[in-house]
DNA sequence: TACTCATGAGCAA
DNA sequence: TGCTCCTGAGTAG
């Protein structure tokens, strides 16, 4: 489930198994040979994620930058699973490998991997919005995440999918912020006031460390401590045709900007 | 078994 | 706006 919560987890994940330690990286399905080639042996000093794209950060400056795109998905190996699936031909097409005698990561269907320096990390990142699920004691990322959704025209649907305005929110988590917050998906963002932003930003970062701690787009708030099935995680995502949870009124979909948007017409107005 | 759809995003027209 | 990348879960028949 690819938005930011899951490759934070994935950030997290590195960290636990793998930073301090020299990796062994190849390339299974061979699409990953030349940056494998660079990285195969260097120790990873950290590992960290912005919004929806992953940095392991390697020794002499070099980084490998992944991002899942919607297919993409890891597979994790521990203690002796390593050596098994070492022996064994592997899973799907596997586009990278990361292991060390104790643990293994497999990456496959990943829309970007590839070996970036520091000042092409740095460039990338800079073309991120604020993440919610980094911190922000200063507040400044909050600010920056307010002036521009209303320094903009677009409807704030398509504001909160654009991770130049806020990063690692996808469209389950687009469509539970906005039902959240009772805001008509289609109302311009230089029409929303500080304060409804300021919920929005905060209510994101409450759901994506949910998200962050379960694994899961949990966004009903008395179902946070459980373990909902897919179908009851949710208000209004994938949900269209059927009564609201709050209302009654039938949940509305529409496309925006070619992705499926789920609304209540009657609590977002 | 075959087909559809998906949590994303870059690119051409 | 529509096409493309690419993998796998879910569903229809």
């Amino acid at each position: 489930m690819p938005e930011g919560h899951t490759v934070h987890r994935t950030a997290n994940q590195f960290n636990e198994q793998f930073a301090g330690k020299a990796l062994t990286i190849d390339s299974p399905q061979g699409r990953f040979s030349a940056g494998a080639a660079m990285a195969n042996g260097l120790i990873l000093n950290r590992a960290f994620a912005v919004g929806k794209q992953l940095f392991l950060e390697l020794q002499g400056g070099l980084f490998i930058r992944i991002h899942l795109g919607i297919y993409g998905k890891w597979r994790w190996y521990q203690g002796k699973a390593v050596a098994k699936a070492l022996q064994d031909e592997p899973v799907g097409q596997v586009r990278a490998r990361f292991y060390t005698d104790t643990a293994m990561a497999d990456l496959r269907g990943p829309t970007v991997c590839e070996v970036i320096v520091a000042e092409e990390a740095d460039r990338v990142r800079d073309q991120l919005g604020p993440d919610p699920l980094n911190d922000d004691p200063s507040g400044l990322e909050l600010a920056r995440f307010i002036a521009r959704v209303q320094r903009s025209k677009q409807p704030i649907g398509a504001l909160l999918m654009d991770q130049a305005v806020i990063s690692g929110v996808g469209n389950v988590y687009r469509a539970e912020l906005l039902f959240r917050a009772g805001i008509d998906p289609y109302l311009e963002g230089n029409r929303l006031t500080e304060e409804q932003l300021r919920s929005i930003w905060k209510d994101a970062v409450a759901l994506m460390q949910v998200g962050v701690a379960t694994g899961f787009m949990i966004t009903r708030d008395d179902l946070f401590e459980s373990d909902p099935s897919k179908s009851e995680r949710n208000f209004v995502y994938k949900r269209e045709g059927q009564p609201c949870r709050i209302c009654g009124h039938e949940v509305s979909i529409a496309l925006m900007q070619a992705r499926k948007l789920y609304w209540c017409g009657n609590c977002q107005r």
